[in-house]
DNA sequence: TTTACATGTGTCAACGTTTACACATCGCTT
DNA sequence: AAGCGATGTGTAAACGTTGACACATGTAAA
């Protein structure tokens, strides 16, 4: 009646399979799956007799066989771009992983470390296993987007801009840069420096250079707005394309010593992110000069701010919220069909800027 | 001759299959298995054929039905304890990450989120998944654990004493709190403090209590070893179960600030993680009390070391590392088979570190 | 010339699930 | 009394790949 047994729940190995729960329950496996996914009709007794047999023999669905069959395998793909020393994919990750078990998912991993090669890899894999979608956080190769995308599986990007038929997921970084100004100018700064990176001009990066760009404009705009417009004086950009090791917190380091040798004025100082404002934050404690007595200091990102001395003010950029906004969009949407969603900053004040030193 | 063929390689959506690929070669799918795997003999005419079918048609195996044909997914799953706000299971899982991949395996990630429920649910998608090795960093609930060891999965531990039949990768905490209380003493420092976690009574939490322990006892024998033993009084440990957001920062400020009220005289302080050191920088740059000059700092684990104002003296653990062991072992064991490894740790001296002050 | 073994290829039955379809009953309505 | 829909269950064919097995050759040793 039944294929011979193998496993039959007691050895471990491999599990009992629906013909083993069938034969028990006296069914047809037609009739496990029934009640296993609650559809069809199925008598009280039936399902009393298969759940008993589910229960003792420790039945649990083999997902593969399961997948292969129905052609999904509830499975979302998440590519990250690089990881260390930046938290910032770790934590995009987590938020994707975090919504997808909620609705049963399951999340594979792939880390393309920086390199379009890798990617494609990871890509490769991914589309091997039949995830339901990819997540990209960020992609490096757009090339490797369109691949997923032809191949007919959902594309989930993040920070990066349009895409045709994909789902994207944005957070606004100008409104963040200028609410940081603000809380700066409205303390009483007037001489500001920024410290930043410049903005890549490589078309393959231009998410990078959006964000880059956005931070940067919210500087000039809120200071044109107060009248301190028009000078750029007192923005250091560094080159970190040439520097192999970027980004590094030696960057941060050495953009605020530049800033203090060229504008010993500066009052406060508006970093590009968490992890740049650290460096800030060291090369200002070598000098002696104290944080926020003497000067003030934000940040962008919240990844580092919370455990710096003193903590830092900065923009709170939504990492995990970005992570599950983008598994919903990996869950919901059909394959080749477009989505944005926004997510907004928060400014969080804490104790690295007050008032201006008194000169 | 084959199957009426569905997937032709252009629409995209589930792509070409072996038969596909054979059809147009003109041989059957056996062949194609032959040429994919390189194993079997096959012509060299035909290999070129069929390749040429492969890559025309952009065919990609596909592992799911792969998978089911031969048992094994080639699929390490990694449950992570909890991941906020210590990187440490990030970086371990990015270290499993590394190695799989390398290796052709995949890597699914599950959050257990510090809760013995979501780990078991953690466990059983991972096994309807049928992977093929479990890593658990750091396990939850051992009945958990026990579950997968009967499922007949391997088994992986990172950071919990031993189990019966698993691989578990362990890092000796005290030969680094050795190092790291011999650079105080090497400085001239007599008047050491330690801030530290309590180590947990629970038996299930066993492995917390044996690192907690190690690093404890670093302290105290090197202390005696120097004639300054049998003095816990510049001992501060907190009692973070009460506590219901631990570990947070606010605990490494709480217990620096404890430990200088009571014991002023104190002129360095090692702290059980870089958590709790960041916390004590803060206590200290509150007071004004200036590091390294009036007081030194050494921190444990390397998670934010770098970042601080100033950088950290720690001790470095090998997170990353324990992560590519911990994927070796699922790689490499048999289900139920028990395998060892020990990772060392390194002290590495920043600037937070010097001579003591003088009184 | 037989024998044996290496080489090259095809057939077909799995792997464990899902699901369309067929075939029963049962209780009602006309 | 026939007909109909709702209910309950089994049969069997997929899903795409793998690998044991069978069956060819060709070539070299006996």
């Amino acid at each position: 009646m039944t294929p011979p047994t193998k496993g039959d729940g007691q050895d471990g190995k491999s599990g009992p399979t629906l013909h083993d729960v069938a034969a028990q329950a006296g069914v047809s496996t037609a009739t496990v799956s029934r009640v296993l996914h609650g559809k069809g009709y199925v008598s009280d007794a039936t399902r009393r007799r298969v759940e008993k047999a589910m229960r003792q023999q420790g039945f649990r669905l083999n997902a593969v066989a399961s997948g292969l069959k129905r052609g999904s395998t509830r499975t979302i793909g998440v590519l990250l771009h690089e990881t260390l020393p930046n938290p910032f994919f770790a934590e995009v990750a987590l938020g994707v992983e975090h919504a997808a078990t909620e609705h049963g998912y399951n999340v594979l991993v792939y880390n393309a470390r920086g390199s379009a090669e890798h990617e494609r890899t990871g890509v490769d894999a991914f589309l091997s296993q039949r995830v339901d979608a990819i997540v990209f956080a960020k992609a490096v190769d757009a090339r490797n987007v369109e691949l997923v995308h032809r191949a007919g599986v959902v594309v989930v990007e993040v920070e990066k801009p349009r895409f045709r038929g994909a789902g994207v997921v944005l957070v606004d970084n100008y409104v963040g840069a200028t609410a940081a100004m603000r809380h700066l100018l409205e303390l009483g700064h007037e001489q500001i420096g920024y410290i930043g990176d410049p903005a890549p001009t490589d078309p393959e990066m231009a998410g990078t250079a959006r964000v880059i760009a956005e931070r940067l404009a919210g500087y000039r705009d809120v200071l044109e707005e107060h009248g301190f417009g028009g000078d750029d004086s007192r923005v250091v950009l560094g080159e970190y394309f040439l520097d192999p090791g970027w980004p590094s917190l030696r960057t941060g380091y050495d953009y605020m010593s530049r800033l203090l040798d060229r504008s010993p004025e500066v009052t406060a100082v508006f970093a590009a992110s968490d992890l740049l404002a650290a460096g800030a934050l060291q090369a200002l404690y070598e000098r002696r000069i104290r944080v926020p007595d003497q000067a003030s200091v934000v940040g962008f990102d919240d990844t580092h701010a919370q455990h710096l001395a003193p903590p830092l003010t900065t923009v709170r950029q939504p990492m995990f919220e970005m992570g599950v906004e983008a598994a919903g969009l990996a869950m919901k949407l059909e394959p080749r069909t477009s989505s944005e969603v926004w997510l907004q900053t928060e400014l969080v004040v804490r104790q690295s800027t007050g008032p201006p030193r008194q000169v």
